[in-house]
DNA sequence: CCTCCACAGGAAGCGCAGGAGT
DNA sequence: ACTCCTGCGCTTCCTGTGGAGG
């Protein structure tokens, strides 16, 4: 017979505590170096505990600074203060991406019993705003990852107009967002409704994510599976990217998961095997959610880093550097190759900002040595296993 | 100094799809 | 069923920029 392997998993001795601690997702009790930013959110805030409507927020700050986290945290106690009279909503906008989605939910806060999607957009926005009142709540919606919204003019306006009718009760916004450019495109008005107060979110530095992973790790795996230069590795690779605690906590979970597996102890060599790792997980995922034009844009990238094409600069330093004219021109004949449709340079562009907001590839401005202005392209990430990845793709 | 190059990125507009209104 | 409207992806056109070269 099959010895059952899960309970085999369960019965061997593991180097996990509580995996769930090392999850990106985990809310710790207390959360590290951002005192600061929440007290001052909660400064803002206070308005609500004397049933007045406080003003809006904006946070923003790249992936992993801790906005999520934060405002969560704030919630909780918010929650745990005065739970009658607020109600404090969280919602992603990628799984509600519409105004129409975002009440529909905030309405089924108040009435779980019924769901609304199906009832027209008016009728939806109606009774929230009867609901509102008659409760005489305090409603706080945190839409996260606000950029996803399509209508978000729409959305905005309507929630911030609904407290001019409101006799009762007061609706508040907190919006969340890592794209920088996003602001840019938004209505004036929703801009400044929206921004009333603005919460800017700074990355870390390898001190404060060593710390992090510490508390992390403390609570989450067996003492005896870490050491201080494995956090510290950790840590020093994560600052140097971004300063992103998500994928410092991420690599640490993937280290651990290999130490389970092998050995027992989270050394230099799992730490970089899980990075190896993680990086092809990270590629593959954001390759594969690429549109085929793009795809094509980031493999004319790559294969110009990889094939010393690219440009040899005056002084002799042989930096493979690519500047976007080149790339276009590489983009053409890939075009042809798959016969594909192709975009204009304007629009080839555009791509290639889009591409280095997911980290895919950097871009400098144009440097000494090179005339006019360009931009040198680099690679976020190994050309060889982006191309491995693309060619899959796009077959 | 002016001009040109090789771009960056804004503005306008176009065709299309899909939703709302009638 | 039909118009109307609107957002989206994209093209075309345009202005701005900074070093190279005359």
């Amino acid at each position: 017979m099959n010895k059952n392997l899960f309970l085999d998993m369960v019965e061997k001795d593991s180097i996990f505590v509580d995996r769930n601690v090392l999850l990106p997702s985990y809310l710790p009790e207390k959360l590290l170096f951002r005192d600061e930013e929440i007290k001052q959110m909660a400064e803002t805030l206070k308005p609500l505990m004397f049933d007045s409507r406080p003003s809006n927020m904006f946070l923003y700050g790249k992936t992993g600074t801790g906005k999520t986290s934060s405002i969560k945290h704030l919630f909780k106690q918010i929650e745990e203060a005065k739970k009658e009279e607020i109600a404090a909503i969280y919602l992603n906008c990628s799984n509600y991406n519409s105004k129409y989605k975002v009440n529909c939910r905030i309405l089924k806060e108040f009435d779980s019993e019924k769901d609304f999607v199906g009832f027209s957009a008016s009728f939806v926005f109606e009774k929230l705003i009867d609901l509102v009142e008659k409760r005489g709540k305090q409603l706080l919606v945190c839409l996260d990852e606000i950029d996803k919204v399509k209508d978000l003019d729409d959305l905005v306006y309507g929630l911030t107009r609904a407290n001019d009718e409101l006799k009762k009760g007061s609706i508040t916004v907190v919006g969340i967002s890592n794209n920088a450019f996003f602001k840019d495109k938004l209505d004036p008005r929703t801009k400044s409704s929206l921004m009333e107060k603005e919460f800017v979110f700074k990355p870390y530095n390898a001190n404060e994510l060593k710390e992090i992973l510490n508390d992390r790790a403390s609570n989450g795996l067996r003492k005896e599976s870490f050491s201080e230069s494995a956090l510290s590795l950790i840590s020093a690779l994560s600052a140097k990217q971004a300063g992103d605690a998500r994928t410092a906590l991420m690599l640490l979970l993937k280290s651990a998961e290999l130490a389970d597996k092998n050995g027992r102890m989270i050394n230099e060599e799992t730490i970089m095997k899980a990075r190896k790792d993680a990086e092809k997980e990270i590629i593959m995922h954001l390759i594969s959610a690429l549109p085929e034009q793009q795809q094509l844009v980031l493999m004319a990238v790559a294969l110009l880093a990889k094939d010393k094409k690219g440009v040899q600069k005056l002084d002799g330093n042989k930096e493979r550097l690519i500047y976007s004219g080149e790339a276009f021109e590489e983009y053409i004949r890939l075009t042809k190759e798959y016969s594909a449709g192709k975009v204009s340079m304007r629009w080839f562009r555009e791509y290639l900002n889009e591409l280095e907001l997911y980290g895919l590839i950097t871009m400098n401005g144009s440097s000494k040595g090179f005339k006019g202005q360009t931009r040198f392209i680099n690679l976020g990430f190994n050309s060889n296993e982006i191309i491995e990845t693309l060619e899959k793709e796009l077959n």
